[in-house]
DNA sequence: TAAATGATGTCCT
DNA sequence: GGACATCATTTAG
């Protein structure tokens, strides 16, 4: 790949509505520097995550150490743990103050599939077609905690082909929420793409 | 200090 | 379709 693909989106696209941000990440490509080598994955599937007026958001409360992140700066990662095994990747959009985030539910290898593999070696897209698998197949825990995803070290994100189709649907797993935003389609992905994660 | 609870994945039937 | 693994974080007392 050229340098020029290997350029970080800025802090400026981030730094917009959550919505906007989670479609717009929809085929870019996370890149993941790991014992190094290059990992590259298309993003097929987000949630976004709307800050304090959102109850299905963790920072819909206040401010705690776990959720310090997103109330940072747009661009870094919100990295935390589900179920007591699972590491999920979050990049915090909109303003500093403003605690939103756009969950990174599935993504499709494109480049060093193989060392994905290594990292997940399972058959098919188990590899990657689930918020908890990706960060493994990417080698994604707390360590990235607060990561600044708009300088090419370890984590970033690049562009990539625009979509051609986009659908959407309620978010997965937020049962605790308010109805109202339980319903809310904040969850994108790109239409009729294999890698995407099993609606439940 | 203690108890409840997940923004899930895997294995079993 | 359902059970359950497994623990950091949060919230209650």
């Amino acid at each position: 790949m050229p340098l020029s693909d290997h350029a970080p989106l800025p802090r400026a696209f981030f730094d917009r509505d959550t919505l906007l941000v989670a479609r717009a990440l929809l085929g870019c490509r996370l890149v993941r520097r790991v014992n190094g080598e290059l990992v590259a994955a298309t993003i097929v599937e987000t949630e976004a995550y709307r800050g304090a007026m959102d109850t299905a958001c963790h920072a819909h409360r206040r401010e705690t150490p776990r959720t310090r992140a997103m109330f940072g700066p747009p661009g870094h990662a919100y990295v935390y743990l589900v179920y007591g095994m699972h590491w999920l990747l979050n990049i915090v959009t909109e303003p500093e103050g403003s605690p939103c985030a756009v969950l990174v539910r599935a993504v499709e290898p494109h480049v060093n599939e193989d060392a994905m593999r290594r990292l997940r070696p399972v058959k098919n897209r188990e590899l990657s077609n689930g918020p908890g698998k990706l960060t493994r197949a990417l080698a994604i825990d707390k360590t990235l905690y607060g990561e600044d995803m708009t300088r090419p070290s370890q984590l970033w994100v690049v562009k990539g082909d625009a979509p051609n189709t986009i659908s959407s649907g309620p978010r997965v797993g937020i049962d605790y929420a308010a109805p109202a935003d339980r319903d809310a389609p904040w969850r994108l992905w790109i239409t009729d793409n294999p890698w995407v994660s099993k609606a439940r």
